[in-house]
Order: structure tokens, then C-alpha cells, then sequence
DNA sequence: GTATAATATTATACTAAGTACAATATTATC
DNA sequence: GATAATATTGTACTTAGTATAATATTATAC
């Protein structure tokens, strides 16, 4: 029993992490199987196996779950892909290609994907809490500010916190838009070049 | 009694918005003095003295209350000077008008602002119920943008609705870093330019 | 005016999210 | 192995919001 001895963290840590996981693996099968909205707290705990308070010691809310599955996948994702945005011409279509990466496998799911959304916002919006919750979007949008205010692109006399915020404003509405007119694609966008 | 002969709303109609204001008036005023959260429908409807599934028949939510009431009071606000922005120079200067007006008073009660507009943002983002909440905010908003486009300030070749979105993000995120640090406020509104 | 259709209100009971808390169990530390 | 920290559990609670059947009010038609 000497194996897991390299890895700094505690049995309870792990153990932790575990419960986490399993969380997350139960609540989105459910998700996406019955719905969000009809998908209740006491079930998911029930199918976890764990008592409904330690649920809520895990997550604070329901869409938090959802939140973090959102972000561990984006990690997933884009873990190793950061530098290759260099390659790209501008910030333009260096937003195109992430957004457009973001939205596969969206196309159906709209109930979770919205939920998503508005969750993330209001944590924005919620000025006290805030939570700290990375998004995991957070990284990748400060890394395309920073290349385009090297190139120019952008304007460099805006505090990046704010562009940040624009960004993900500006990746949902894109995504809102994109669902009601698919046509209508490139056009958000276009208009983050502020 | 051939008093309100004139107006052509009938007994039914005239009651209802009675109702309407009551619930309005009551609400607002344990909301600012016993705070948003802290205030129960049950409360309200008690001290209106309505059933609670009457007041669920005007109001579908806590925050569609507030809602309403700040909608109201930006008609009032602004009923007669939409004129007024033709006086001012760009689309820039017309947007810091607006801002300056509506944060008039709001200093205080942050928690009542903040349900507010992630209500606002919340029913901006989903997509089926919609709604389709005024909010006031909006027909200045296209006033705004229509007086941009004329003007040249603002790209023509975006869909009025795209633009109008992104308007109100800019507010709330106006408002938001105007809360957090109080000497940047020019900035938000420089951003809007697309 | 009275019958009747339409609409609103009410009381009651329910579901589900989230919180509080004291008792118990587990893990870490010495 | 004792003990301090921390996590989990069960239970009970508050509140937002929904459902519904009975009742009351208003509008319409005669």
C-alpha cells in the first residue's frame, strides 16, 4: 500500500476528489437524460449515495455542478492547445476558432447550455460572492487580450478585467444569436474589435 | 357615477392595475427597508392583503416586481426627453447621459440593483419564455442606435438586435466596475464604440 | 334586472432548493 | 492510542413557486 505515496495530497483529499467526480458523472447523466429543470437535488444525492447536506457541501447550487462540468471539460479541451493561438493571424479569428470549438456539441442541450450560461453571468453580476469560479474561460480570454493588445488589435487604455467581461459577454450572445439565426454566424464576433 | 366614461378601460382592467400598484408600492418598500432577500411573498401578500397565489397572478417572480417598478420609473424618468439626444453630439456623449441618469439615487441599495439586473440579464438570455419584458431600457436603447448609425459613430452592417444586447451588457457592466472602482467610470462607455 | 359565461381570487396542499444544527464518523496530528 | 479537526449524516426548517378546486366578481346577453 506504498503506491500513491509521489502525490502530495491526503487520503481525504482524494478521497474528496472522488466524491466530487462521481457528483458530476451522476448529475450530468441525469441532466441530460430527464433535464435540468426536472432533475432534483435529493436524487442526485440519492444515486451518489451521499446525504443531501454533504451534496450542498460540495455544491452550493445546483447549476453549480453543471458549472464546473462545463469547466473541466473546457480544460480538457484546451489543456494543451493554448499555444497554438499564436499561429492565428488576429483576435478576430482567434475568437472565431474558440468559439466555434466551444459550440460543438451544444447544437442540442439547449436547456443545459442556457442554464450554464446565466449561471456564469450571475456569478459575474454577484459582486460580493464572486466565488472565484475560473470558468475556465477566464484563462483562455485573458491570453487573446493579451496577444491582441501586443498586436494592436485591441485597445490598450482598457483595464483587462473589463475586456474580460466583454469577452464572455460577448461568446453568450454570440451563442444566443447563433441559435435563433444560424446565418448570422460571424457577425458577434466581428464586433468585440472595440 | 358617469365619471370615467372617458377612459376605456373597464372596472376589471382598473382594479388590476390598483393591484398592480399596491403590490408594486408594498414590495419596493420592504425591499429597501428590510432588504430584497429577507423579504417573503407571503410578507408582501399579507400586508396587500391578497392571496399569495394572487400575487404569483400579477408577479411570476420576486424580482419581476422590482422589475416593473424600475421599468416604471424610467418612463417616468424619461417619458418626455427622448427628444433631448439629438442635442447631443455622438453616440458616446448620449450614452453617458443615459448612464449618469439611471445611476442617479442607486448609490445605495446594491442588493436591490443587483437582483435587478441579473434578472434583466437572465430573462435577456433565455431564449423560449422571453417574455418579451420591455424593461424601458430598450426603446432608448434603439434610439441611441439608430442616432449612431445615422451619424456613422456606430457600424451599420450589424443587426439592430445584436447591438441592442450588447447596450445592456455594457450598462450593467458599466455599473458594475462604476460599484467596484468609481474613477473609471468613462471607460465602459468608450468601449461601446463597434 | 336576472341568468350565464368568463375571469379573478382564495385557501389549501404540494414540490423542490437551500439552510441550520446537533450528533456521529472519519481523518490527521502528536 | 489519545485527541483535535474536519466531514458526513439525519432531521427539521424556511421559502419560492406551482396546482387546483371552490368561491367570488365582473362582463355579456336577454
Amino acid at each position: 500500500m506504498l503506491s500513491n505515496e509521489l502525490t502530495p495530497t491526503s487520503r481525504m483529499d482524494r478521497k474528496k476528489e472522488e466524491t466530487r467526480r462521481k457528483i458530476i458523472a451522476v448529475a450530468m447523466d441525469l441532466f441530460e437524460r430527464q433535464g435540468f429543470g426536472t432533475t432534483t437535488m435529493d436524487q442526485i444525492a440519492e444515486k451518489v449515495d451521499i446525504a443531501k447536506g454533504t451534496l450542498y457541501n460540495y455544491f452550493p447550487a445546483k447549476e453549480a455542478i453543471l458549472s464546473e462540468f462545463m469547466q473541466r471539460s473546457f480544460h480538457e479541451k484546451f489543456a494543451s492547445r493554448t499555444g497554438r493561438f499564436q499561429d492565428l493571424p488576429d483576435t478576430r479569428s482567434r475568437m472565431v476558432y474558440i468559439f466555434s470549438t466551444l459550440l460543438e456539441g451544444i447544437e442540442r442541450q439547449k436547456e443545459i447550455f442556457e442554464r450554464y450560461m446565466v449561471y456564469r453571468i450571475q456569478s459575474m453580476l454577484s459582486f460580493h460572492l464572486d466565488e472565484g469560479a475560473d470558468s475556465g474561460f477566464s484563462r483562455l480570454g485573458l491570453e487573446i487580450i493579451r496577444l491582441g493588445q501586443e498586436n494592436g488589435d485591441l485597445r490598450s487604455d482598457l483595464p483587462p478585467g473589463i475586456l474580460e467581461d466583454l469577452f464572455e459577454f460577448a461568446f453568450i450572445t454570440a451563442a444566443k444569436h447563433l441559435y435563433l439565426e444560424p446565418d448570422v454566424y460571424d457577425l458577434p464576433t466581428a464586433i468585440e474589435r472595440s
